[in-house]
RNA sequence: GGGCGAAUGGCGGAACUGGUAGACGCGUUGGACUCAAAAUCCAAUGGUAGCGAUACUGUGAGGGUUCGAUUCCCUCUUCGCCCACCA
């Protein structure tokens, strides 16, 4: 009888054993072919590890496993990405410095992840707080500031009251903060920016490099926002004084009735000597600033705006005097923050042409202009030299005629923003510049990086919204690189997504002491193979890493330009209740209390097993505990051994089917069906009366990626050959799957009537007069009018 | 409003490239073991009719293509995600 399976004995011991043995240390030279998986680096939370954490690291692991087995040099690495306000918070809240927190939350996460036996390579853990790596950030950001991609500029930013801190667009979408769900308001600020804009065709043409999968790829092309048209000026009645205005239809500028230009254009401040009715403009832009973004985005919210009186546009085509209006609707940061309205054609200019009564000149045939604007393709009206064109021949022509009367020209818009790179906070890289009276902003000269963040008492950000730092005088104080006059440091810090931006670099060589990485590193293990993270991540931080990775390139401080080749994304874990893990609903599963109950091996067996990987799926205790009685299965399989050599005739055919089966659903994160196919093959085992050694280790060798602990364990237990996860990986002989017996389903009209199983070597007559025989009693009396014969699979019969 | 995706038993989910729908697991029911329970094992398990062999029906709804459709095409419904007054 063999021992009693105790998994938190198996499971420490040879966790015990990889340690010692650094048995997944990845080299940086090696003759093996490289490849290089990365899960998303944890914010190591004061909750602890979570069950969804760690349905990605199992998932690669499985994967990372098998390719070390398969003969490759395998980086699989995990550090911490620490940096954020939740620790900072937390912080404030018990008065111990960030750092500490920081420490004691890695190292519990450290404790859990090892309990789970993830075969990462804990030599190259990185820590973005720690100075050593935030050193390089810092590095980086003044390559960034040294090749004119960040400026400061005060601008316009978007402010949340309550955590005190600017926010980009993408963090503060939808007019309410990311962070604590309050409204976001306007507020002018000096911030660090860098010039991501610039980068907009390289990173969309870029996802040409990539095998993201299609989902992501949509998400970073949206997110994008190309689109092409042209920039026209219309010039201003009396005055030497123009307007330009973005519009992708230039074609349709013979229907241009008015033009709208949003609450905070330049244009109004410029002219205001000149417009008439000052307080009601000034008004209206007050308005407009006090509304959140949600309000101001509002599709459905009437079109309100204030025609700027006094003041009229011509019309270059035609030189036409045309209104001009300030309205919400049109956002200052796209285009040029002005249009040109054509109520005819688009359902905007037209539901506010016709709440201000305003003139509307239909240009396209088609449509109902009299109930909705018309905005589809037509013949061309009213238009003079565009009359009779349709739409693309239209556009090409009037941006011609445009450029060559140099009215205006083609132009390629982005929604992509300059990124917002300051934060008023203080856990968070300090951005390394000086500001001296005499030489404005200065670089801190590489030698003095780190820029460390000092110890301090208060870490709560001030009231006037400056970082907590510039309440440090002694550290803020300093002197000026450049002459050695008094000088300020800058108080901000970067924001949450700089560490992560190139984190994956700093694992090639996380020691090196000169370069964030060394060239020989990079080239060796170049683009990240296979990047798994959640659909959340799948526009901001995949766009500001190949933004900041792309940077990098180009200065040759790297030698490729995209990070990643392939990035996958993986479904979420919700509670038994269907609903969002989260501690207020009481529905979180912690993976201590699981391993302690069931074991590791058995969590990471539902954590592949609960369904497909790509989706979202409820957490069962149920399923939990059949994924234990299948472990426990195998594990008493122990009893069933006999002597003889190679695989148990019966289930040759099975085992090879098996062995392709998992080797490919694992490669292809059709984790689900891997388990499973290897539960048919633990049933058909326990339906014979002895197993041989070979039997079983191939079985257990297929498991082991997934349930590494348990299967090693027995295979020295029974001695059934060398440590599993030193040996190849099996490989299966295609001819014994070949030649087994054939199922062939027989149809009569399409309809299932007879499964007949004929040997492989049947030729299809043979196949065929089988099939009719088993039939028979449908095929009594009619006519066969035809047969249907797929090879191995099917013979449908066709009768009248 | 736009884009993408999804819809299969009581539940999670399988199904290659158009070829046996419901694998595997859970749950449920019946049985064995037990003084009893747990655990374990055996059997059944989409629906309807039938003692039964079996027949019919069945992958959100309706239509189409095909010898054959969960899979392809058209129309619609619902849900999810992402984006959203982007000119």
């Amino acid at each position: 009888m063999t021992k009693k399976y105790d998994p938190k004995k198996v499971e420490t011991k040879w966790q015990k054993i990889w340690e010692t043995e650094n048995a997944f240390a990845a080299k940086n030279s090696s003759k093996k072919p490289k490849f290089y998986y990365l899960i998303e680096f944890p914010y190591p939370s004061g909750a602890g590890l979570h069950v969804g954490h760690l349905r990605s690291y199992v998932a690669l692991d499985a994967m990372a496993r098998i390719k070390r087995m398969q003969g490759y040099n395998v980086l699989y690495p995990i550090g911490w990405d620490a940096f954020g306000l939740p620790a900072e918070q937390y912080a404030i809240k018990n008065h111990i410095h960030p750092a500490e927190a920081v420490k004691q939350n890695i190292v519990n996460f450290k404790k859990q992840i090892k309990t789970v036996g993830i075969s990462f390579d804990w030599d190259r853990e990185i820590n973005t707080t720690d100075p050593k790596y935030y050193k390089w950030t810092q590095w980086q950001f003044l390559q960034f500031y040294k090749h004119n991609m960040a400026y400061k500029d005060k601008k316009e930013i978007n402010w949340c009251p309550n955590c005190k801190i600017g926010l980009s667009n993408e963090e503060s979408s939808g007019g309410v903060c990311e962070r604590c769900g309050g409204k976001v308001e306007k507020r002018l600020k000096e911030q660090w920016m860098l010039r991501m804009r610039d980068y907009a065709e390289i990173l969309l043409k870029g996802l040409d490099k990539t095998e993201f999968i299609d989902r992501v790829k949509n998400a970073q092309i949206e997110w994008i926002g190309k689109s092409e048209g042209a920039t026209i000026n219309f010039p201003i009645k009396g005055r030497d004084e123009k307007i330009s205005v973005f519009t992708t239809r230039p074609d349709t500028i013979f229907g241009a009735t008015f033009i709208v230009i949003s609450p905070e254009n330049e244009f109004i401040t410029k002219n205001i000597d000149i417009i008439n009715n000052k307080k009601e403009v000034w008004k209206y832009q007050e308005k407009a600033s006090e509304k959140s973004d949600i309000e101001r985005t509002d599709a459905t919210r009437e079109k309100t705006g204030v025609l700027l009186e006094g003041v009229v546009a011509i019309n270059p085509v035609n030189n036409k005097e045309l209104p001009i209006y300030i309205s919400d609707y049109v956002l200052n940061d796209y285009g040029t923050g002005a249009i040109m309205a054509v109520p005819a054609h688009d359902s905007r200019d037209y539901e506010f042409a016709k709440k201000h009564g305003i003139e509307i000149i239909q240009v396209i045939e088609g449509g109902n202009i009299k109930q909705a604007a018309y905005e589809g393709d037509g013949k061309h009206i009213n238009s003079d030299f565009l009359n009779g064109l349709d739409q693309a021949n239209a556009i090409a022509k009037i941006v011609k005629y445009l450029s060559d009367n140099n009215l205006g020209e083609k132009t390629i818009n982005y929604k992509l923003q300059d990124w917002v790179f300051s934060r008023q906070r203080f856990w968070g890289e300090p951005i390394p510049m000086i500001y001296c009276e005499k030489c404005g902003w200065v670089p801190v000269p590489d030698k003095d990086l780190p820029v460390k963040l000092p110890e301090i008492k208060s870490y709560a950000p001030t009231d006037d919204g400056e970082s907590p730092l510039a309440r440090i005088t002694e550290w803020v104080n300093t002197v000026c690189p450049k002459c050695g006059g008094k000088a300020k440091r800058e108080t901000d810090t970067m924001p949450n997504w700089a560490g992560s931006s190139w984190y994956w670099l700093r694992y090639m060589d996380p020691d090196d002491e000169n370069t964030f990485a060394s060239e020989k590193a990079m080239k060796y293990w170049n683009m990240v193979d296979y990047y798994n993270g959640g659909m959340e991540h799948a526009a901001r931080h995949l766009l500001y890493a190949r933004f900041w990775h792309n940077f990098l390139y180009n200065q040759k401080l790297v030698p490729f330009p995209e990070p990643f080749k392939k990035r996958v994304a993986h479904g979420m874990i919700l509670g038994p209740d269907g609903l969002k893990m989260s501690k207020s609903k009481g529905n979180v599963i912690n993976p201590d209390n699981v391993i302690e109950d069931v074991g590791a091996d058995t969590l990471r067996c539902y954590e592949m097993f609960i369904g497909d990987y790509k989706e979202d799926a409820a957490w069962t205790d149920n399923g939990l505990y059949g994924c234990k009685r299948f472990l426990d299965k195998i594990w008493n399989l122990q009893n069933r051994l006999n002597n003889k050599k190679g695989y148990t005739k019966e289930l040759e055919t099975l085992i090879n089917q098996t062995i392709e089966k998992v080797t490919n659903d694992i490669n292809s994160m059709k984790y689900n069906t891997a388990v499973s196919s290897l539960m048919i093959l633990t049933n058909a085992y326990d339906k014979e009366k002895t197993i041989t050694k070979k039997d079983y280790r191939t079985l257990l060798h297929l498991l082991n990626p997934i349930c590494p602990h348990i299967t090693e364990e027995i295979n020295e237990e029974c001695k059934l050959g060398k440590t599993l996860y030193l040996s190849d990986w099996p490989q299966y002989d295609n001819n014994v799957i070949e030649q087994a017996d054939k199922k062939i389903a027989v149809q009569v009209n399409g309809k299932m009537r007879a499964l007949i199983i004929v040997p492989s070597s049947f030729s299809e007559n043979e196949v065929v007069s089988k099939a009719k025989e088993a039939v028979n009693k449908y095929l009594l009396g009619k006519k066969i009018k035809r047969v249907i014969y797929i090879e191995g699979r099917l013979v449908n019969i066709v009768v009248d």
